[in-house]
DNA sequence: GTGATTGCAAATCTTTTGCACTAAA
DNA sequence: TTTAGTGCAAAAGATTTGCAATCAC
């Protein structure tokens, strides 16, 4: 990869990828992919990304949010969890893992992967059908704050 | 509305549910219980389940399908599945299983589940987080390219 | 009758798209 | 320049909701 400039330290992560994609590194693009990569794995959510945007004095519209999710996904940078109808999710962790889905609050949480003590396991999965490949196996552990709330 | 038979054996399943939850045996609910309980497991959206019911000359709007839906989930007789944002599948099938979901088909498919030959197996499931409760594991096996057909 | 249920259309919510404008290279 | 990327607003789905008409009990 190319040398990167001082001060395009930081986005050093996003700039690679952006680069061996052949995505221009925008202004928005790389102030995106500073407030997901910047600080531990995250679960965001476009609507909230934008929110984190605004409140941060970056400019970006929700639909350049979105745009720049997918593309972000498809550069491999981020993977997407489905958990519900209704909301996508965009986890920047991409190793092997699983999660935590707390349905109240409608927040995700990584539960450690293969490799980590305590991972899980999934035995005895069955042949993928005739035809198929497998892509991915998620495991979604469901979980209620005990805390009332009918 | 045509009458219906209150002697029709082929809704016992759903008028014996409905009734013990205080739900009124309406010839929608009927009908729609009628092509979601006969004939094995299904997976179904609200969608599809109401063009069936058309098909079937069922007169249903799509706002009762979808509220119907909801209803039977929360009467338990059936079960919410999520597998990617924008669409919500219903299962019929109540047992402890888990999904292999046809992306470009956009189709689900059980696995059989606990006790079955085969069945899948999750371990290392860590401590649910404090003060929340486990409500549901979900296993997701994604594939593609499957050219099999319901 | 009385209250639950339905249907329709309008309203929401999330996400995508068309297109003129702006900015990388 | 040249072409990709952005923003806005409108469009597109999927789902929910308000309310009058209708049905079950």
């Amino acid at each position: 990869m190319p040398p990167l400039n001082p001060h395009e330290r930081p986005y050093a992560h996003t700039l690679t990828a952006l680069r061996e994609k052949g995505l221009r590194p925008t202004r928005q693009r790389l102030a995106l992919g500073r407030l997901l990569f910047e600080g531990g794995n995250r679960h965001v959510t476009a609507e909230a990304l934008h929110g984190e945007a605004a409140q941060t004095g970056v400019k970006v519209s929700l639909a350049t949010v979105y745009n720049t999710l997918h593309q972000f996904t498809d550069a491999g940078l981020l993977r997407q969890v489905a958990v519900d109808g209704g909301r996508t999710y965009f986890d920047t962790n991409l190793d092997d893992h699983h999660h935590f889905y707390h349905v109240d609050e409608a927040r995700l949480e990584d539960i450690p992967g293969i490799g980590a003590a305590g991972a899980i396991e999934v035995h005895g999965l069955p042949d993928v059908p005739q035809g198929a490949r497998l892509e991915r196996v998620d495991v979604i552990v469901r979980v209620r704050g005990s805390k009332a709330e009918a």
